[in-house]
DNA sequence: CTGAAAGCGCTTACAG
DNA sequence: CTGAAAGCGCTTACAG
């Protein structure tokens, strides 16, 4: 089966190539009922223009691009990139742009791969994730003059508008909640101490802890992965003077945190209050279900998308401010004990 | 800064464009010397063939098309179709192609989707997953003729070459080891029913049963969240004569049925034994950590795609059996109660 | 081994 | 409002 071209819609409506052109891309230069016309036929011979062409002819490419650079094993996991993902889907399919999706390595191939992309004019623009302090994409990114929306920040991202949550904010509303139950003692247990957001969570949890007087703040730093946490949280209950709170930075983490907890004999929340990072369907699993840190990640993927896309369009844009995570009180938290 | 095309490496090196284009494409037509010449110009200049130019021009378009037509919250909370990518990925980006993604939300608009990126010359070949029995998809792209590799099958998949796993084998052997761990009351909780895997695994776990003489062999439905899971499980384990063991369509409804089970004051695997099919590391993260029926996803991702990128090279295919579900028995499983 | 040229299928000024 | 034509950046026969 050939595939139709402008030129059979063309020689079909008897008008030239151009005309054909301008009904589809909704230009003035072709009357009402031409246009009308020729909008069936193409929808009748099953046109839709070659991507390739239209790409070359000046116009875009009409797909955006996004790479993880994270292991395939804690990819997985994380119900967070699929979730981001369908938000993405779901501003992009509306305009029929299409998502380029590539999993690599690490940075450095990362970065290679945005200067391909570039070269080969394969996206009009990219979204990028996992904010590190100091990242070498930003740069990078600025002088290709790639459009680029950075997933994070709000600082860090150069002259690259981003769309990011009140992390901090979230933080210390999450420790004032334990405070006021009675903790004193709260530990909490972190993602990728290279990661922006890793940084932003810990300054904050440093600085509330002190506010409030409380001495042992400590973070443990992980990698997202149910043994890590398992082995932070081992750690710290094992500390002669254990935390009665835990905040993980992620769902995955919290819920191997709880599982250690029932094998070391504590009760959830009796001994031990739980606090995850990043609510999902995980979080409602377990028993006692976990109190999260809630927020509606489809719609951040879409409105990154569709700053992009606006980005893309010529308009420029200051980034966003999404709604800070809200604090979803479960079973998983309590008073602290000796406080009941 | 201006995008270097191929007109400007080729005046740096004192050639034609065919010529670059020849060295480029590691074509014969070009000296030795030459090429290298040309190809160290490229380098230094930052010159990537665009992808538009290349497709237009009869090549290809070097990008797959995957789509996913399931609703975000299950596609976010299963690890599967994240590490299916990954997998996909590690084919691909050894040999340059990019993944277009696309999430729907039901199998016309994925049909859809098919037509205009093939009318647009978008990709270049697709893979499909979520097989259903009489799947819509099969004959729409036989028709266009656009390259198709399924996951899943083997049966169903009309002349499209498939990557498929021997579910049927892998229940039997599930159902063969409870049986001789003394379990006589075995029910199943299945997947989404159309889903032609769902049937495969019904229909073997309906004829072991009958083999072995268990009369309890009930199979209940779901959409493999873990509401369902859950659902299904309380009703399972509220009838007159409860099963003993538990087989899972899903790792996340395994777990949804462990906790429904330790809420209905059952012991797992003293009482009731459980086992949940595609491994994960959630698997490991509840306690008793559950058996189940590994494979390695990003194998399969990585074979589907190798698959497709001969189906587009032009050399024919007969699809690929890979390696059954391994079951690996964890703590979620032992002998029937009273059969200690 | 190399160069000049046609052509892929669009978009978009430019004439009429 | 419409048509003829140039041009986007490649690839690939076709001459030399």
């Amino acid at each position: 089966m050939k595939r139709p071209t402008i030129a059979d819609v063309a020689r079909r409506a008897g008008v030239s190539k151009g005309a054909v052109s301008y009904a589809l891309n909704g230009q003035p230069g072709v009357s009402e009922a031409t246009r009308q016309r020729i909008l069936a036929i193409a929808t009748e011979i099953g046109f839709s223009p070659s991507s390739a062409a239209r790409a070359l002819s000046g116009a875009t490419a009409r797909a955006i691009g996004l790479i993880l650079a994270r292991p395939a094993r804690t990819l997985g996991i994380e119900p967070f990139f699929m979730e981001l993902i369908s938000g993405v889907e779901a501003e992009l399919s509306a305009r029929s742009y299409a998502l380029t999706l590539q999993v690599v390595a690490d940075q450095n191939a990362e970065i290679a791969v945005y200067r391909r992309w570039w070269g080969e004019r394969r996206v009009d623009g990219v979204l990028i994730c996992d904010l590190r302090t100091d990242d070498g994409r930003v740069p990078v990114l600025e002088e290709l003059g790639l459009p680029a929306v950075v997933i994070g920040g709000p600082t860090g991202t150069g002259g690259l508008p981003s769309v990011w949550s009140d992390d901090a904010a979230a933080l210390v509303e999450t420790v004032e909640y334990l405070y006021a139950l009675g903790h004193r003692r709260i530990a909490r247990v972190g993602g990728l101490p290279e990661l922006q957001h890793t940084a932003i969570r810990t300054q904050a949890f440093t600085e509330v802890c002190r506010r409030l007087g409380l001495a042992e703040a400590v973070t443990a730093s992980s990698d997202y992965t149910g043994e890590e946490g398992a082995r932070a949280t081992r750690r710290l209950l094992s500390s002669r003077v254990r935390p009665t709170a835990m905040i993980y930075d992620n769902d995955v983490m919290a819920i191997a945190g709880l599982s250690v907890a029932q094998e070391m004999g504590l009760a959830v929340p009796a001994d031990l209050s739980i606090v995850a990072w990043d609510d999902s369907p995980l979080c409602r699993l377990v028993h006692p279900p976990l109190t999260a840190l809630s927020r509606d990640i489809p719609a951040y993927g879409a409105h990154a998308a569709r700053q992009l896309m606006q980005l893309i369009e010529g308009s420029p844009t200051g980034g966003l401010e999404d709604e800070a995570p809200q604090l979803t009180p479960r079973g998983s938290t309590g008073p602290a004990p000796g406080n009941r």
